[in-house]
DNA sequence: TATTGTTATACTCTATAACTATA
DNA sequence: TATAGTTATAGAGTATAACAATA
């Protein structure tokens, strides 16, 4: 994780690292978002899982993992739990009985949904310190940064 | 570490968390920045040490660890290997024998100042794909975002 | 008694390899 | 033989406790 001086302002001409600034919102997002989820017995992975299956539903275990970037052997267990928790259920899959769907209960959705509206609260009251200019802009810049350029496929990274 | 699907596009209304969005980011330029760090031979705890001894010198180890958020324990085992790296050096506090402080050497800053330049220049080319409004907006909302809101100090969280 | 730097230890998160049952 | 799900194991990263020297 990308850090820096945290209370202090950095004495210098200088500009901060971007990367700097990207990981210092994104742990203020975090820190703010972990208690809303706590409050729902949801564990940050458990919130994605859920948030995938309400848009994208019955995808199989495989499928899951890769669409979140989450481990298919770490999924395993998360999903137990949620299947403990009746959040989800995991039926064989009709066409492949080798794999398993996975698929939102109606408690799942409404856990998630519950979470969710907590979750945007708390995001409102954030983007209220901006005003219509820069949320628009802030918006824009997030979805053209998010994707990495496409050129340096084969580079040396 | 929030996540969200990377490729494919979410099929729903409803607009995507702001935390997934700027964790997207965030794993974006800390992916860019990875390759450059190593063909520095820096840790990206590394970089950061080097970052703030370069614009706050002569910090104690301590008053370093509280103010990049880096455990003091850890800061020893990284503080040791860039000072094998001769890019660090440590000396006693001549006020208090019990504290040590730490210093970029020459060779440390200049190691710095060149990575810091790969890491803008990779900084600039993500930024081209935005106008300058867009770019102003977006530093002036980093900016808001980055520190917690002062009111909610006591607070459940 | 409290604090700085240090070491040792435990705990969490993550990545890799191997096994089963199907295909 | 290859793949989906599972289990077991090893590794990296992080947090906590305890110790020596100094305040």
């Amino acid at each position: 994780m990308i850090a820096t001086a945290t209370g202090t302002r950095i004495a210098t001409v200088e500009r901060e690292d971007l990367g700097a600034q990207f990981a210092r919102v994104t742990r203020v997002l975090i820190d703010a978002e972990r208690p809303l989820l706590d409050a729902r017995e949801l564990s940050m992975w458990g919130y994605i899982v859920l948030s995938a299956l309400a848009t994208g539903d019955a995808d199989t275990q495989l499928a899951l993992s890769e669409r979140i970037g989450y481990d298919k052997t770490r999924l395993i267990g998360l999903l137990d739990q949620l299947q403990l928790q009746g959040l989800v259920e995991r039926e064989p899959d009709p066409a492949d009985r080798r794999a398993r769907r996975v698929r939102l209960t109606a408690a799942g959705r409404a856990r998630y949904k519950a979470a969710r509206e907590d979750v945007h609260a708390m995001e409102d009251a954030l983007l209220a310190r901006l005003d219509d200019a820069e949320r628009r802009a802030l918006h824009s810049a997030l979805a053209s940064l998010s994707s990495r350029g496409r050129r340096e496929s084969s580079g040396t990274g």
